[in-house]
DNA sequence: TTGATTTTGATATCCATTTTCAATATAATA
DNA sequence: TATTATATTGAAAATGGATATCAAAATCAA
């Protein structure tokens, strides 16, 4: 059983919910999802494994993902949200195309040391930080030029 | 007439729009605006003005404000739009307090400095970004600690 | 098993936003 | 100014994403 699998079931004990059967299917694909990720391709994916799942539990379980730090939600530039999954991975922000949609991840620390600064300058104590870029890539200005 | 009049103007010429009063009305209003707005908020302020003004024009109007740069939206942590004025204002990022929803603006070069590099070595040309930093601020951590 | 409780999927509902549409306002021109 | 063509309006309907409701089904503990 992953780790991932893991912090699923402690969720579910902590809160007193059952393991069911749409929710480990939505799990299981969830653990296979690579990068980003809308609510919609998700639910077609598991709608592959099980054609009896609804939304609404897609839904459920995805805020519950969301709850033990499974998934992380981000907004795209059109305004829709995207899940990625969050257990494991170094935290990271975001460089996104807005010509084709691709988003690539980068980490920096040097960033965050600033922004920690910033924050003490006006005496607040930073929880998270969201920073996304937005651009062109290098085959887009290819395309376009 | 005040550059911001001007620039809507000059928006509307382009469209083939038309200077109503719907639209002066909501632009008087939305220059009076200081800092971030919900799209409520400006509705009720602008019903002070004019009370037969509807919503929908309200929406339609912040949209051309979008378009011509004279707002910027933002997303706040719980996830609702807010806006604010854009034109003649030197770039900043935000700090969001969680607790009492108070918004700070900031505005660091280094860091952007930093996100240039960074999307260069991606090969990706920027064209903006969006930098929110989330956390308590001076008096809401007074007060719970 | 049984019985108490939770979960489910379908549906209804909610909310913010956009669209539709017939009536009205605007701007250009005759 | 009167006329005409076109854009705009507000109200209401539609949309789309997400949540809440609820009766039936599934799960768990005894």
């Amino acid at each position: 059983m992953s780790e991932e699998t893991n912090i699923f079931n402690m969720l579910l004990k902590k809160k007193n919910l059952r393991s069911t059967k749409p929710r480990q299917v939505i799990l299981q694909v969830f653990l296979l999802v690579e990068g980003h990720i809308e609510i919609e391709e998700l639910y077609k994916r598991v709608l592959k494994k099980d054609g009896l799942i609804g939304m609404s539990t897609v839904y459920r379980t995805m805020n519950l993902f969301l709850e033990c730090g499974l998934a992380k939600e981000n907004i795209l530039s059109n305004g829709k949200r995207c899940f990625e999954r969050d257990y494991g991975r170094e935290h990271h922000d975001h460089l996104v195309c807005t010509h084709c949609g691709k988003i690539k991840e980068f980490h920096h620390k040097s960033i965050e040391k600033l922004q920690e600064k910033v924050a003490n300058q006006h005496f607040f104590s930073i929880n998270s930080h969201r920073m996304t870029l937005f651009g062109k890539c290098y085959d887009c200005k290819k395309i376009d030029s």
